[in-house]
DNA sequence: GGGGAATATTCTTGTCAAGGAATATTATTT
DNA sequence: AAATAATATTCCTTGACAAGAATATTCCCC
């Protein structure tokens, strides 16, 4: 039974694909982190570092534990395993080998289309 | 000597979330094709089908190879290494320990900033 | 319970990028 | 060298979304 390709969640993908959202998930790496710490160590007004972590929690990529007056940011561990699976399934790409089925695509391209 | 975290190519990252172009990138997994060809099967119109190829080709995910009248595209290895690496510097997180430094660094916070 | 800290939300505005349509370019075939 | 096929480019319009500014909410502490 053939395994079929990963399709990557667009969600994922956009939500990470904004330069000060991919700064917040890669600050969070080193661990979690509250909004204001966040914002401070990545010079972000409050409002905009909000906003942005309210786009990576309504993704699934960081979760929220309230703690008091503060809410402390993680990451979750999911979207990454995706990802990694995702990326896993290029693998033969990354090693650079088509093999020949390059050339054998090619040829087939050049036979009439009808029978496609 | 610490390696540092890998940082993401943004270009990488917004090139591949639109949905087009993933799924171009995803067709593309199972080997070269030309641009009719991913029009055709992705129900694309040829000029979007040009214009995402172009995008992904600037931003070195796709490599083209001129054969007579026909463009045959196929990915490029770098920028899936690149997204292997990044994701595996997210490792500790995937595997769920962030250990005590959750309970560390909150009680970090709860000191006066002064000092930070 | 009032003041202040931490965070969230709303509204507005400007920018950018994707799609559609038309057209330009390049190569091929007769 | 025309006609045609394959692909690229241009222009226009429209929608999404990020930043800024202001304000609302929630919680703690005295």
């Amino acid at each position: 039974m053939p395994r079929q390709n990963p399709v990557m969640d667009m969600t994922t993908l956009s939500a990470l694909a904004e330069p000060n959202r991919m700064r917040i998930v890669e600050l969070l790496r080193d661990g979690p982190l509250t909004v204001g710490e966040i914002a401070d160590r990545l010079s972000l007004r409050q409002p905009q570092a909000s906003k942005h972590l309210k786009m990576l929690s309504d993704n699934g990529i960081v979760e929220v534990k309230a703690e008091a007056n503060r809410r402390i940011y993680k990451l979750r561990p999911e979207p990454f395993h995706a990802l990694e699976s995702w990326v896993e399934s290029f693998r033969h790409v990354m090693e650079d080998r088509f093999d020949n089925l390059d050339e054998y695509l090619r040829k087939l391209q050049n036979k009439d289309k009808s029978e496609l």
